[in-house]
DNA sequence: CACTTTTCCCAAAACGTTTTGGAAAAAGGA
DNA sequence: TCCTTTTTCCAAAACGTTTTGGGAAAAGTG
């Protein structure tokens, strides 16, 4: 069925060797032999056996990911965008993409390290990152080659790809504040998560830039297990306060309960509650009222990681990979001046 | 770092070949040796290298799945779940999981390809699956091992793991015709893919058992590309009729448009029309009312997939491997008589 | 004790590539 | 023409396993 490197050079009247080199393009096989030999190995549809090549090259062309579905990352196009970015380019280089599905932080560990101590891939990315992250370090205490999407808490220097959470969050509380709202609201993503510190962060910036007082009573945490629920809950006590916010800022995910809790207190989002959202989901064009968002470029950021990837694998030093992405603001529907 | 089977061999003043033949568990070693083998192995972590032993072995130990993000596959839970049952029972057996990320049903084949001409993997995954669907014919023609999670109209037999979507859907039309509902409404997957045909049969079923008509009015189907907004329009128009449903079948993937649609004519889910869906999403635990559903093993059904794949890949023969799933049906708070 | 069987181990080959280190043939230079 | 350089090819080794096909030593059998 298929052909061998072998087989085809019995075809050629060469030795193996040279057939190899020809279709690597090495410069030491004539251009005529090469021609003849590419024009062959297109005929028979001969492609070199990949575990062979592994084994002789000692790489294993393969990327590992591990996701951790409980946590809920998988909301709608997000985090599909990155992995179809990740993907492509993987491919793009002829390496493979191998995917682990763990249920909990220490199956997420465990799966990780099937791979790196197996000798399975070449190099791991990782996303969904917490502020203290186990598996940081023990990548770095091995030099094994990763890249993170996201940041954690680490002196020592690591390759990663970040959208620059701070700077949207800011964009947005002063783009609320400029239209006028005063009391804006925070609903923020699970602490013990890297990404939420940096939305706080951009919060209070905006916050602080636009003359505004920060009010603890403004901020909450949903939970990964439950975004809707928690999102839900917080709203409906939100609006008890004797100075209710007329804005929200909130990552996208938990959406759903939002629009729940104001349609039960019969808010009108957009018109009685500005609302500002983090992550371009379906939901957000869907609604009605559309809603305004911040939306990170997944896809491009996965083309990113992988291509740094390939240069830590390749020896570059890690830390000379430290991108952080700008995020646009899309203006909908739901960000009005308060009524 | 990492320690060799020639490595090991030496330290234990043992041939190569012995030290293999005990860790596989050959009998043609003693056991005394062999504790020493093994002890030593985990002493010094030797865990033997994958890509060797897939060389030598003529597998890979990979198996490979596609999925198209721009069909939407990935509603939440559901699809995840069918993932975690296949990675995990895939680790289990020592393989991995190669992930194709494909843009549409080119690329994805383009993917497929890649994977099983370039000998990259040993059997294949396939989801989503068309009434006509060329990757089974590609598959069948070379005899390369694979199942469907799903079926298609082929008349060669292949190995498949499917839900009973007609029995599912029947079960829910003639409860609903129980409580006493006359009007049923279904609203069906996308034409072309082969769920959505089973669920077609299985709501004619439902209502000839009941003895109701077949209004064709009340039939609709959405796309994969916007669920929500094509149910939405539709559940619009649902109602413009001079007799309108009472209940609505449909995937709870679009859910979301309907539930719009309802709110927008002010009717109430539950209440003024009963509603069951497809999958148990997020959504329908979380709304109020709670959504009752058809609820698939994703999870199981996953597993199963992969265990039989692995049958497959050893030689046995596909067309013993047919398995449909019953589903279970979950009576939440959208399914009440008529009022 | 002599013979057969069982137990225990191993050297060599194989899997399909790429890389190393030449070597023969052709071309260039005087 | 003879020597040097360049061009073009290849045999052998290597990657790290598992499998094949014994073979020596130990144990059983009469």
């Amino acid at each position: 069925m298929t052909i061998n490197l072998k087989q085809l050079s019995k075809l050629l009247k060469l030795s193996p060797t040279t057939v190899s080199r020809a279709l690597a393009d090495y410069p030491d096989v004539s251009a005529k032999t090469r021609a003849r030999v590419k024009q062959m190995a297109i005929q028979h549809g001969y492609q070199p056996n990949p575990v062979a090549r592994r084994l002789q090259k000692g790489k294993t062309e393969t990327i590992g990911i591990v996701i951790t579905p409980e946590q809920n990352y998988f909301s709608d196009t997000f985090f599909i965008d990155l992995l179809s970015g990740i993907s492509n380019q993987i491919t793009r280089a002829g390496y493979e993409l191998i995917l682990g599905v763990a249920s909990d932080e220490e199956h997420e560990m465990q799966s990780m390290r099937r791979m790196v101590e197996g000798k399975r891939v070449d190099g791991m990315i990782l996303t969904l990152i917490r502020e203290q992250d186990p598996r940081v370090g023990y990548l770095l205490d091995r030099d094994f080659p990763f890249v993170l999407y996201g940041r954690t808490r680490e002196t020592r220097p690591y390759a990663f790809v970040d959208m620059d959470g701070k700077q949207a969050f800011e964009k947005a509380c002063t783009y609320l504040a400029g239209l006028g709202h005063r009391r804006i609201a925070l609903l923020n993503g699970e602490p013990g998560f890297m990404f939420p510190v940096g939305c706080r962060e951009g919060y209070e910036s905006g916050l602080f830039l636009s003359g505004l007082e920060l009010d603890p009573d403004l901020i909450w945490e949903w939970k990964h297990k439950d975004p809707s629920q928690s999102s839900y809950r917080w709203s409906l006590e939100l609006f008890k306060n004797d100075n209710p916010p007329t804005a929200i800022l909130f990552q996208t995910e938990a959406v759903n309960g939002i629009f729940k809790g104001l349609d039960e207190l019969d808010l009108q989002p957009g018109k009685d509650v500005a609302l500002i959202g983090y992550d371009d989901l379906e939901i957000a064009r869907i609604h009605r009222p559309s809603l305004s968002v911040l939306r990170p470029q997944a896809r491009e950021a996965g083309q990113r990681v992988v291509n740094i990837l390939m240069e830590v694998i390749k020896g570059e030093d890690p830390g000379k990979f430290q991108e952080i992405h700008q995020v646009e603001m899309v203006i909908r529907e739901t960000s009005l001046p308060p009524s």
